[in-house]
Order: C-alpha cells, then structure tokens, then sequence
DNA sequence: CGTTACTCCGTAAACGTTTACGATGGTGTC
DNA sequence: GACACCATCGTAAACGTTTACGGAGTAACG
C-alpha cells in the first residue's frame, strides 16, 4: 500500500501544508506525479507532452492555485511581460488619457505596466527613470512625451529595449521610433469648420510652443488657411490655461480686434476666452465663433456648447501598442497614424449673420440689454 | 607578469567586450579583484567591509555601469522594491488626480508603481488584477476604489501582500485597510458656506450612490443642514455627468421647483446645471447660489466662475503611501485623513439679494432682457 | 527480431542575486 | 608562545524558472 498511482507524492510537502509559501513548478510536478521538466512544458506551450499528461498537469495547477513566478522567469529568460510607460507628471488632458489608454490595452493584451513620471529637469530624470524601467525588467518602453524638451532628452538617453515615443509630429531617431495621433488634421479639420461656415478672419490662440501638440495645432491651422488661400490672422502662443486666455482675449476687446473667428488650441483655452467675451457682451457664437480642441468632459455643457476636435485615445494606444509590441518582436507593421474627428456643437456660427465685417467690427458696449 | 595586482581578471570577460551584456556583480567582482560576496556585501550597505575595499568596489560599479538585477533580488530575497496599484479604469477627476500623485510619491520613497484598471465585472477582475499584481512582486498594493461594488470585491479578495484601500468613507477590515480624505468635511465645508450666505432652501445635486464620494458626500450635505437646524431640501441622485445635471436642472425648472441655493456633487454636475439655468434665463448667483466640489480645471472660468471644494491629491497620496509604507514594515502610523479646502469665487451669494424666498421663488420668464 | 525513428519525459545547468557559514590573517591577552 | 577574538573576505547553496540534452519506451519497418 505503499506506492499508489501517485508516485513520489509522500516525500514532498504535504498539498494542504499549513504554511502559505506559494507553489512552485515542484510542488506541481510531485503532485502531479512529474518532473518539473513537464510542467514547464505545458506552462509554456511546448510540444512533446501527451494530451493526458498535460490534462493532469493542468489541473494540479488550478487545484493548488499555481502561479509563475515572474521573477524566476524574467531572471533566465531575461524578456519580460510588462512594459514600462514614461509620462511627464502633467495631469494634462492628453497625456492622462493616453495614460489610461495605454494601460488598458497592454492589459488586455497580458502585459503589465509600470509607469514612471519624470519632472524637469528632464535631462537627468529621464535617463534615470529609462533606467529603472530598464532593470526592472520592461521589454519595451513608450513614453509620452508631449513637451518638446522631455522628447529630446529621450532621444538623447540610451537604452537597451524599443523605446517608442508618443509625441505629436516629432520625428524618429534610429534609437527611438515615433508614434502620434494625426494632430496637424484635427487643426485643419476645425480650421476648415471655421473657412466652410464662411469666416474669413481666424485667429488662432495657440497652446504653448514648448509642446509638439501646441506645434503641431499652429501648423494645421495655418496651412488650413493657406491651402484655402486666405492669410492667417492672429496668432497668439499661450500655455493651454484658461487664465492665459482669459487675460489674452480681454486684451483682444479692449484694444477692438476682436476676430471673426478663432481656433483654440485647447477646450480649457477656448473656455477661458468665451468668459472673456462674455463678460464683454461679446456672444459666442453670434458675433465670434470657437472651435476647440479636445472634447473634454463638460464641453458638450459649456455656454455655449463647444465645437470642438475629439482624439481616439483608445485608437491610439491599441496602435502604439502595436507598433512597440511589433518593435519588440521584430515584425514590421502598419504605422499611419490615427485620425482625429471633428464635433461640431453651437460655438461655431455662419459668418455673415451679422454685418460685422472688418477685422474689428463687433458692436460694442457691455451688455446684452 | 602573469599575475599582477588584479588578480583573476584574466579568466573572465574582458570589461570593455564589445557585447552589450549588462554587467552583473561578477564581472564588478573580478574587476575590483574582490569575490561576488564582497560586492553583495558592499551593495546592500553590510558592515564586514573594510573602507579601502568598499571603495574600490563602488568606484567600479560606477565605471562600468553596473545595476542591480531586479529579477534576481527578488527572486532570491521575495522582496521588491515596486507597489502595485490597482484603479477603476475611468478617466475621471478624482482617480486619476489620485493616480498620479500615488505614482509622484512613489518614485520620490524609491519604490516602482505597476498599475492595473479593472472593469465590471468587479468580482473576477479584482481577484485577477490582485494575482498578477502579487506575481509581478509588489510588495504593497493601494487601491483607488470609488466604487462600491468595486471595494466589496476586494474586500471578498485575497491577497498575500498587505491591500490598502482608498475609499472615502469605506471600513477597514481585517485584510483590507483603508484611507481617503474627509469628503464629508468637505461636503460640510460647501454647505456651511451656502448656510452662512442666509440660505435656507439648499438642494443638493449628488453624485452616483454606486460611488463611495456620492453617498458620502450627501451625508454631509445632510449632516451639516441637520447641525444648522434646517431640514434637508430636495436632493437628486445622479450619476456625476453634465447632462444629468442638465436635464434634471432643466425639469426643475419646468415644475418651478428651482431652490435658493444648490450644493453639486461636482463641478462638472455644476456645470450642466449652470448652463441649464442660463438657458432658462435663471442666474447665477443672483437667482440661484451653486456651490461645486473637486475644483477641476478650468472651474475658475466657468461662467460664473465656480465656488467649490478642492481635495488635495498630493497629500492624500503623502499619507496614504505612508501608511501603507507602515504596513509592509509592520510599523504603526498616523492615520488622520486628509481635510479638502472650500474655495470661495462666484458662483455663490448673499441669499436676499433678491425678494425671492418661496421654494419655487424664481422670476419666470426666460431671457434676461 | 533488430534497427530506426519518434514521442514523451527526466536531468543538469544556468540566470544574478542573497545569506549563512567557514576560512584567513592580524591583534591582543595571559 | 598559545590562545582567543575580531575584522575581513571567500564559498556554497538556494530562490523558481527555462533550455538543451539525453534516455526510455513504443511503433514502424525491413
């Protein structure tokens, strides 16, 4: 009675132990009644196991509640299954929901993710941050890098795994390759809303240079407007605050030139230049028309509603997850970039329903009575 | 001159291979002419290490760039040095300002964040999310649960590493302890400005009572109206959105039910309501007070720009890495929650600056001419 | 029946650390 | 001068996997 069908069961750890140490490949095999040699082979798919040896196997594994240890493997294998995302610390719409894209599928596609936030000055940050990503062992590394000097310190930093690089037409170095949403044809998209509905004089109050997105919008907005053979009006660079705008576009009326039109180059910069005119009983639409950029949550409740471009994060990271996913294995794959989409809601007016004309002929005197 | 003072350099690698292996502690060891344990030693700050021999060792982990393997530390010692965080995939304020200042805190004690989202269902995804957080060996897990149903499932979790659990207003239990800021304070601290203003009639928008800061948030709402002696007014239940907000402020309006003063469960809740009241030609301030809660961006420009409560993120995230910290050691530390801030800007006045005083007191007729 | 080939499985070594233990040399004490 | 003691260092084993290799069976084939 001594040996049962179970062979080498009896000089191991009992299964039901009191201790909690987890199970290991060993503990599976002796139950099981094989070497760990099989179990390996069935944990990682591998022929030359029999279809009942691995039934067992399987099932021993889902009795005990066995679970790889990843750093066993990740020691001998030396590849990984997370990758690592470097973000600036910006709590800024585009970056956050890039952020939050990005983790969703890598889970779905059973990578973890460990996320490191860098802060100026970036040259050193960054490096030390490619690095704790680096040995914690990430096979790839997307970072979002949305502010122009934080992109050149990654293409100046070093580092073993792909390194992918989320940033709005910034080019590709042969140590980091790029990966964006098509932002220059969002701007043009609401550019050419704002041609279509009739406007002629469109300023553009722009995000700040430091960032591709603010770069890139300016661009669009301005070949938009060439390709339509107009001459682009104003262009007034700021740094995506509502205050900015605000302050900018309260100047705009005290000094009567206020636009036809106007691009914003973000949702919370066309918030802050709608108060503004606002209280300067200049109407939005009525007597200037915003489009935005974001769709940010509320927009659609703004007074008034936000015209404004909406970017597929989700599509985004499924791509640039693909693109570093196909980096990592050496496959070539398809990188057009992702399309932004235009959603048109009541700050945008035809122009000629006034007869404002002139690049300042908004009535004025306060007040809507 | 076979062997000279470095000693057994000669049987190993050349340092400067041109492979690009990363350099482990023998190849520090054979260089510094010391074994692996001196360098082990030396790493992990022992004492049996003499000053010179130290020394030499780290000016060659210097020189050749040596790190850690963080695979094999863990391996062999089952300590890590990364925290696991575990959020709701949605993209709203309060998570991911949270999210962000967890990451911010955890870099600067020196330890790696990986973060999973789950979705509904709650219950088999927090038990997964927990596994593969345990078996990417963290040490600690915080979890962002502004859910309900959400905490109940990691509540019903196991997991061997100590769970911490943001939730405002949830009980500890044994497995599971939790941290949050005082959200009822703060709610109070909203209420109290409208009750200090001479209202007497304050409705209260809430969020989702799925959510931990809806239900808590109108406990206090309903607390600090019960301290003043009045009796709760009307109180709507939504689900934290602009529309909502909206469509529920336009009903009111319709039955001529608007009340004096309203505390939203959120500034963007605030914002729908606004805009519904705007539309209707119903003020604010002067026909209705509003007061919001969370201070989003952007708030400071709503029209009129928004009075509200704002949580401070950062220091939640302080204390609650900090208390979780403790945990892992075993150590015992503070745990009084954190206290959000009212901030007072426009959107809330004085109560009889106009002759209404009846529950449906406002001026009917829309437009303000 | 002997050979070959194939299927299935066990074994040993390696991955880069940490930890416990043992070895060595020097210094002090009686 | 013998002894113990301390400081410093080297060595072996272990952590839980994967991978390369080899060996035992079995089936096919002459």
């Amino acid at each position: 009675m001594a040996g049962m069908t179970v062979p080498r069961e009896a000089n191991e750890r009992l299964p039901d132990a009191p201790l909690r140490r987890k199970p290991t490949i060993n503990d599976v095999a002796s139950i099981a009644g094989v070497s760990f040699g099989t179990v390996s082979r069935v944990l990682n798919d591998a022929p030359d196991v029999s279809a009942a040896t691995r039934q067992r196997v399987l099932q021993v594994i889902k009795d005990i509640g066995y679970r790889r240890n990843r750093a066993a493997t990740a020691l001998v294998t030396s590849r990984s299954t997370s990758i690592g995302i470097l973000s600036d610390g910006s709590p800024r719409f585009g970056p956050v929901g890039t952020l939050m894209a990005l983790e969703n599928v890598a889970r779905k596609k059973g990578y973890a993710t460990t996320v490191i936030s860098v802060e100026q000055p970036y040259e050193e940050s960054v490096q030390a941050a490619l690095d704790t990503l680096d040995d914690t062992g990430v096979g790839g590394i997307i970072v979002i890098a949305p502010v122009v000097d934080m992109a050149a310190a990654v293409w100046n930093a070093s580092c073993r795994v792909p390194v992918e690089m989320i940033a709005a037409g910034a080019s590709s170095t042969p140590n980091v390759f790029t990966y964006s949403e098509n932002q220059e044809l969002g701007a043009r998209l609401a550019t050419q809303h704002l041609i279509d509905l009739g406007h002629t004089d469109i300023a553009h109050f722009a995000g700040s240079m430091d960032w591709f997105d603010g770069r890139v919008r300016k661009r669009g907005w301005e070949a938009s407007l060439r390709d339509a053979g107009l001459t682009p009006g104003l262009c007034l660079e700021g740094d995506w605050s509502p205050r900015w705008a605000y302050e900018t576009a309260l100047q705009l009326v005290r000094e009567e030139k206020v636009p036809q039109a106007i691009f914003a180059a973000s949702d919370h910069t066309a918030l802050g230049l709608i108060r503004a005119f606002a209280e300067n009983g200049i109407r939005v639409p009525d007597d200037v028309s915003v489009v935005g950029f974001d769709d940010i949550e509320g927009s659609d409740y703004f007074l008034p509603p936000l015209t404004t471009v909406r970017q597929d994060f989700t599509a985004l990271a499924l791509m640039s997850m693909e693109v570093l996913l196909g980096a990592m294995e050496g496959r070539d794959v398809d990188r057009t970039p992702i399309e932004p989409t235009l959603v048109v809601r009541a700050s945008a007016a035809q122009a000629n329903s006034r007869g404002s004309k002139g690049p300042s002929g908004i009535s004025q005197g306060a007040g809507p009575e």
